[in-house]
DNA sequence: GCCGCCTATGTTATCGTTAACAAGATTTCA
DNA sequence: TGAAATCTTGTTAACGATAACATAGGCGGC
């Protein structure tokens, strides 16, 4: 029909078509089916986002940055939760295929490749963002993790901390191993022997975060510090860390990777490594609107945005290396006053 | 083909048939394209659920019950935040119709029925969640919000507070108007004037529950309880005490609508008024796959489910009306333990 | 006046699936 | 044995849109 080029391009109509067309369209209210539309054009200008953990706010603003860039250009996005399974990503990765979304972001379970080879199989791009994955010819955006854990345990270091264990995720996350490999850089750099070394491999959770650290408060020597691989892995040790009584900063210093919103857990506010979560989401859901309008170049691109350690009250001195200040302050109202690294 | 009936039916098919196409499945990685088969079938299993606030836990919690419901029958779910605006709301609800989803489950931003109309003339069902519309034809399902806040300020009340101020969401939201009048039913109950009360009306946001807490705290006398309407308008109220420097519940009582996640605001554990969300959001889905699967009376149901108060350690007696308790003892760490009424 | 080009509209075929019908093969049962 | 019932497979049309082509005027240029 003609009413299809009203709607559409409205070149090569006249003015009276298009005035009676939609007056048309408007007594009726008819509105066009997307899924015919789709099916003949063979594009649903819709693209996909794979992430494992929709509840972590780190996720949710990326999801943000995607959803911004994604609709600026006209494209819907639909989210889907892995539970950091990989199981269920390949599960969803079907369902995107079947559905013929235009292209896929995936924040990957694990760091094997078989969902990337899936989506290539079926000409599908993918983005993978935030983790590495082994041996992938995509486009990726991530945050240098290795580097940020380096800031985040030099902190610590320069504090005076000597015992700090960290609290990390799946060793199969390249996240988690990336994270490790900067505190272990930070130790090196500071002459501390892989003797005080302490490393527990976890999930990227509450509950996980809780056992680590009861696990780690047995430990004798007692470390004087954590270094917490993820925001949910920090708030199941504040939790643990609670129950036994201890008090932060003051028994223990925990400095975080990735930032949490004001409202949750506001005592006390963390020393975290952020990262640019809404960039991270929004570039590469450029770098995939710029591939599917055929602008982007064959070989991929890679990403690496820089993160931030910002100082707040989690992180003190150790009580016995405590030379300044006489004994363990802890002020009832942390101020909210903030120095950047 | 016969390749539709092996994928579907698998009734009158021979087993030899069914092999050889199974076979030629997995060789040629064949999946069958989701829109050409909505198209033809006219049914795209997915409803979709509309809600003002995606990041508040109470509607994630609602969301989940929904996706469980959905997905145990074979219903994908699409998720649509309004963020408590209508006209983002009605250009969800064109969107959705284009893309023919079978129902539609409805947090409305408003108390108006325009949304609600425009579903209808385009035959499509829809079940409205947590909050009332005027005049509507509709499945519902909801709490008694009424009769849940009337608790909560009972509850002050009976601990010996007489000015409780109530921090609502807006005018125009039923379950704002709904909390207020059991607000004032308690009062009344209590044989105290309406010349005490303090009725605050703003937005269900954290902000908001900032700036209607720093008018309250102006207010002379100034009120020894808050009732926050909502979890995120007490998240603002909390900053908002802790700024002026005001001990909780020592200077002043809150309780609060909704609860909040473990890991969110843990100091104090708050004494609310708990919906059961994910119950909510499954009756609903419920009350629309029957719907669809023809299964449901034409007339409308409405179910209203019971709300619980949970009083933890926000909420004792007002400074000055302390008797039993000597003086205001704010233990360094709250327990967990919790009395459920 | 004729040709070619541009504009506005109509026609046909197609996307990939399934509903509906058709028809041959096989079974059931009187 | 024959007729009806059942099973299996094939054929056609349709879902609602658009791409591609076709047609018919209108206009300007020579």
């Amino acid at each position: 029909m003609t009413v299809s080029r009203v709607i559409n391009d409205s070149r090569h109509t006249s003015p009276e078509t298009r005035e009676r067309v939609n007056r048309a369209i408007a007594e009726l209210g008819y509105m066009p089916n997307v899924l015919a539309r789709q099916l003949r054009s063979k594009t649903t200008k819709t693209i996909a986002l794979v992430l494992t953990d929709i509840a972590n706010p780190f996720f949710t603003t990326i999801a943000r940055g995607v959803e911004d860039a994604a609709r600026a250009r006209g494209y819907a996005v639909m989210f889907c939760n892995t539970d950091e399974s990989e199981a269920e990503e390949l599960e969803y990765l079907r369902v995107l295929i079947q559905r013929q979304v235009d292209g896929v972001l995936l924040v990957p379970a694990t760091d094997s490749s078989v969902s990337l080879k899936l989506l290539a199989e079926h000409g599908l791009p993918a983005v993978v963002l935030d983790r590495r994955v082994r041996s992938a010819e995509v486009d990726e955006v991530r945050t240098d993790s290795e580097f940020g854990a380096l800031l985040a345990v030099r902190h610590l270091i320069e504090l005076g901390h000597r015992r700090v264990v960290v609290l990390a995720g799946p060793e199969t996350v390249s996240t988690s191993t990336d994270r490790v490999a900067g505190y272990r850089r930070a130790l090196e750099e500071a002459d501390i022997g892989p003797e005080s070394e302490q490393v527990i491999f976890g999930e990227y959770n509450e509950a996980s975060g809780y056992e680590m650290t009861r696990r780690a408060l047995v430990a004798r020597p007692q470390p004087t510090a954590i270094f917490a691989c993820n925001n949910f892995i920090a708030i199941g040790a504040i939790q643990a860390l609670r129950e036994s009584g201890m008090v932060v900063p003051a028994d223990m210093s925990i400095a975080v990777f990735d930032d949490l919103p004001q409202g949750w857990v506001l005592d006390p506010f963390m020393t975290v490594v952020a990262q640019p979560a809404y960039e991270i989401g929004r570039q590469a859901a450029e770098l995939m609107l710029e591939r599917l309008a055929g602008h982007a170049p064959a070989d991929p691109r890679t990403i690496v945005l820089p993160c931030q350690l910002i100082t707040r009250r989690s992180t003190a001195p150790p009580r016995r290396e405590a030379t300044i200040e006489p004994a363990i302050k802890v002020p009832a109202q942390w101020a909210q006053t903030e120095s950047h690294a």
